[in-house]
DNA sequence: CTGTTAGCGCATTCAG
DNA sequence: CTGAATGCGCTAACAG
């Protein structure tokens, strides 16, 4: 690898000198800046900062901590994220939790370890005693999607109760009164805020909440599928669901088509998130849109300011986005019964 | 921030006694090192990687270049990238390119300049000069399901040819005469290589290559849904469909939906990787399968090797992977005429 | 077993 | 306008 000295050596200039005439510093001769700028050119110079970092004090590295980046909707906020951060100099490092808390123990440990000048978490909402200590330890982070109260942390998450009211709501208005609820595991505060909108419409449309019609499973396709077979199984008799997310809905989907039950004559169904792939369904699908690539871009911005933000006091920005109900033809009328 | 020298003046020892006894070294009294690792503790010392990368000359860090991580292919394949990096002590720095060149040159150019110890590369095809350049350079580097022969690559590639081959062979098998191919960009080599085991397939069944029934189109749903409509428009009538990949069997799906064509019935319908949603379909896919999460880690179990192999030469790691025809619902006899 | 010295590659004082 | 000196935090000789 070479150097500033090999270049210093070569042109017979100071390490100083060629440090200055490549980073474009004012008081330089225009002639040396340019014999320096080819003859760095001619041996190849490439930067190492991993050097500058070590002196500048930063990395120009973020951490990105996600739980499944399998799901689109996280792979469109890593987008996001990444074209982002880079358009602001930065790189991104990645993780992919699997929303194993201990993962993410670890990669905050590591990130920290980098230097990151700061970190993306969509946290697993296990334990949260690492987040405390970044707070503590005064490293810039912000939380997607999912919030822990306990550290006021900084975020950009959806206003998740909105989104649920308004599936709710259009599934009610639609005449339905039996909504089942296909919900994720109960510690995601998503998860929880959900519920609570989905309560908040039915209780709009005076129908008593039942704790039967709300089922948690886990957050891929194959979980709701199978959910969706054991509920009907069991003698509930929805007349709409509304799933936690499109790729629920999408597992939802197949199993009611193997109830030969159609969507939406038979059964009502919305999902959340508005993934690339609920409008290309064979019914495309009624869902709350969320702007993923924009919810990453944001994170970045937010993250970057609080960076730099000299007068930055913990859980200075939080940031609510409002979904959006978009309506396609999985959602229908209830039929007269 | 605390350092090695906080540590070393509040126990009274040397910087080096404290490096060496918090890295396991040997030849450090038993009773020094717990005293040091409890103060270490005590303080919240966390291991500055920039420092221990600059003098130890490696980082610990790979770059992840990908075309597009809303592919579930590639987000798929990242994610077996990181967790066998991370498994490997690794972190990946993430770049996706959305398939410009330009981005790609210049990520390989931070990636350098950041010092990663190798980078996975799943390369756009444009100019590969930079490829050169890190040939040249003796930069570690392996491509991923697409190859540049100028460079003498590593790379791990999936076997193209005969994946298409037993997808349209399959076809042909069901007595298909017209199979239309919807395939992508020309440039990418996987492209190239898919369309010879088409037309490999076509000549075993004595089958005249009409190139009307080649039409290239982007890697995306939405484009290759318009590509479709606009084939059946232009007068074409194929029995069956083979597309690049199960992302553009579903636009392609939606397209045949407008259509009016039933699939399999009067049309069927082959894709490539087996993605997730790919069984989940109203008409499961059939597919070619490939192993994505394996690619992922096979790759970086490539570059590690490369980057310890002191025998290592160029191209000395080429893996092609075998892929598997997976018969779902969505091929059937070609309909009497 | 422990301390001293040196240097990784660079940027930032400060002199000249 | 340029050079010499200093240090970022750490590890690796080497000495004691």
């Amino acid at each position: 690898m070479v150097t500033l000295r090999d270049i210093a050596r070569e042109t017979g200039l100071s390490v100083n000198t060629i440090s200055r005439a490549l980073n474009g510093k004012p008081d330089v001769n225009p002639e040396t800046r340019q014999r320096v700028e080819s003859v760095a050119k001619q041996l190849g110079y490439v930067p190492n900062s991993i050097a500058r970092s070590l002196v500048g004090g930063q990395s120009c590295t973020i951490g990105l901590i996600i739980a499944d980046l399998q799901n689109p909707f996280y792979s469109k906020v890593a987008q996001g994220v990444e074209e982002a951060a880079r358009a602001e100099g930065y790189s991104t490092i990645l993780v992919n939790t699997n929303e194993r808390e201990s993962d993410e123990r670890q990669a905050v440990q590591v990130l920290r370890s980098k230097r990151v000048d700061g970190m993306l978490i969509h946290p697993t909402q296990g334990e949260s005693e690492h987040i405390c200590q970044l707070r503590n330890d005064g490293i810039p982070f912000v939380l997607i999607n999912r919030h822990i109260d306990e550290v006021n942390p900084d975020y950009i998450i959806n206003n998740n109760q909105k989104g649920a009211y308004l599936a709710v709501r259009h599934l009610l208005e639609l005449g339905h009164k039996r909504v089942l609820h296909i919900s994720g595991p109960e510690r995601i505060s998503s998860v929880q805020e959900r519920i609570t909108g989905y309560k908040q419409a039915l209780s709009e449309f005076n129908i008593p909440f039942d704790e039967k019609m709300v089922v948690h499973t886990q957050l891929d396709m194959q979980s709701s599928y199978e959910t969706t077979l054991r509920v009907f199984e069991s003698g509930l008799s929805p007349t709409a669901i509304y799933t936690y997310s499109d790729l629920l809905a999408i597992g939802t989907f197949k199993a009611l088509r193997e109830l030969n039950k159609k969507v939406p004559d038979d059964i009502s169904l919305v999902g959340y998130d508005d993934i690339d792939f609920a409008a290309f369904l064979e019914v495309p699908l009624t869902t709350v849109r969320q702007q993923m690539y924009e919810i990453g871009r944001q994170a970045v911005k937010l993250l970057i300011k609080i960076i730099h933000d000299a007068s930055y006091v913990p859980g200075k920005y939080k940031v609510v986005l409002d979904p959006e109900l978009i309506v396609r033809r999985s959602t229908a009328k209830v039929a007269q019964q």
